[in-house]
RNA sequence: GGGAGGGUAGCGAAGUGGCUAAACGCGGCAGACUGUAAAUCUGUUCCCUUAGGGUUCGGCAGUUCGAAUCUGCCUCCUCCCA
């Protein structure tokens, strides 16, 4: 029997629409799925402290390859004892590898067989991950969870491209597993790539599997596609990946796409979009996106969302949060980015609960109608 | 009392005869953001409903085909000397 880091129970399947409910058991304590997971790229969710995260009911959360190898490297967090310590965060942490990078850094790196080379954004030094390298350092790092070093494609891009591409992150993610030097304490994830060509989605997904990781995660996803063919990546990826492992949508975190991604039987997300929109202003409410920099919100004296039970909603008005933001003070980014996480953390608390008692078909339509949702909307909510 | 320098859109500040409704910054108004190079970026910001038109650069009067830019007077501000 292979050494497990991680196990995967489903809980319960909903009657009514085939979404499921589970709990992942990590070295760092178990998680209910379908959960969201606040990405904290360089050893830190922005503006938040663990307290914090745990008082929203945080389970997992995320740090990056790419960024902590450039600070403070990995030898210091590895020194430190790991994320959890360096961090103080005793929750499962899930590391990503770097792969994003290769998108979001497209301007300044190179891809080889062998690996990417980067220039750092930091300092313009020469970079270079390679499949060993980014587990080398995920190893040192000590996440619960890690990822296989991939390629996260542009969109969009030629079927020729892709087909290369995908060749490649799959030679990639053998290699990952090969050097992966910590089975039986971190969980290996693959990546099925393959954009919006369902043959190639498919052909990745089941080349992965025959690998045999303990998670699978569906990636290029939000690199600027449409709803609707983000929908589609998603089926195309599931087809061929086991009903009993535990499947990760990467980088999405609208909450319509949250729960497309639920019904399509998807357990794990992660984005940025609730910390980032937060420091920029924008929440997620019961009530649809507010802006809290308009004017109409100088002498609101409500709650930013009177159906949040998060420490903002529980504490501020409106007003007192826009004038933080305008002030540029701090508590402000800090207050707005609670609620925003706590926002998708209770909607995936509100969807297991629907889920169990079977209604989760229901449960999604209600939310779509109450903001004016469909399935095709690119921008969504 | 003598001398010097100034008054430009909400604020600060460029511009010193036509390419100027007037750079730029701040402030204001609105928008974007999806495995974080993002406390960032974009649009807009004299008036009129767009094309376009109408009024502007302390005030008034001039010079000129044409003035925020030149001249005269008035007015206000700052600094230096008494």
């Amino acid at each position: 029997m292979k050494k497990q880091a991680i196990s995967f129970e489903i809980t319960h399947i909903c009657k009514q629409s085939g979404a499921r409910t589970g709990i992942l058991h990590t070295p760092h304590g178990d998680v209910l799925t379908p959960m969201f997971m606040p990405v904290g790229t360089a050893a830190s969710v922005k503006f938040i402290s663990p307290e914090e995260l745990y008082e929203m009911n945080a389970g997992i959360i995320l740090a990056n390859t790419y960024h902590c190898m450039l600070r403070p490297g990995e030898d210091i967090i590895e020194q430190a004892g790991g994320l959890h310590k360096f961090m103080n965060y005793n929750n499962p942490i899930l590391t990503d590898s770097g792969g994003f990078q290769v998108f979001s850094l497209a301007d300044s790196r190179k891809i080889t067989e062998e690996g990417v080379h980067f220039k750092s954004h930091l300092d313009g030094s020469a970079l270079f991950i390679s499949p060993e390298k980014s587990i080398e350092i995920q190893n040192k790092l000590g996440a619960d969870i890690i990822m296989a070093f991939d390629e996260c494609p542009p969109y969009p891009v030629s079927r020729e491209y892709m087909e290369k591409s995908v060749a490649r992150t799959l030679r990639w993610a053998q290699r990952c597993k090969d050097a992966h030097q910590k089975e039986g304490q971190q969980a290996l994830f693959g990546i099925v790539q393959g954009g919006e060509f369902k043959d190639i989605r498919r052909f990745s997904a089941q080349e992965l599997v025959k690998m045999d990781f303990e998670g699978y995660a569906i990636g290029g996803t939000s690199v600027g596609e449409s709803k609707e063919t983000l929908y589609r990546m998603i089926d195309y990826s599931m087809i061929d990946l086991p009903k009993d492992k535990v499947k990760y949508l990467m980088g999405v975190g609208s909450s319509d796409a949250l729960l497309e991604g639920i019904l399509k039987g998807v357990d794990m997300f992660d984005c940025v979009l609730p910390t980032r929109i937060a420091r920029h202003g924008t929440l997620m409410t019961s009530q649809g996106r507010v802006n809290i920099k308009r004017a109409e919100y100088a002498d609101d004296f409500t709650a930013l969302d009177p159906e949040c039970d998060c420490y903002c909603c529980k504490n501020y008005t409106k007003a007192y949060l826009r004038h933080l933001y305008r002030s540029n003070e701090g508590l402000g980014t800090r207050l707005l980015s609670i609620h925003n996480l706590r926002f998708l953390i209770k909607l995936m608390e509100d969807a297991r609960a629907a889920i169990n008692e079977d209604r989760f078909l229901d449960f999604k339509e209600e939310f779509f109608k109450k903001h004016n949702l469909n399935s095709k909307d690119s921008r969504g909510f």
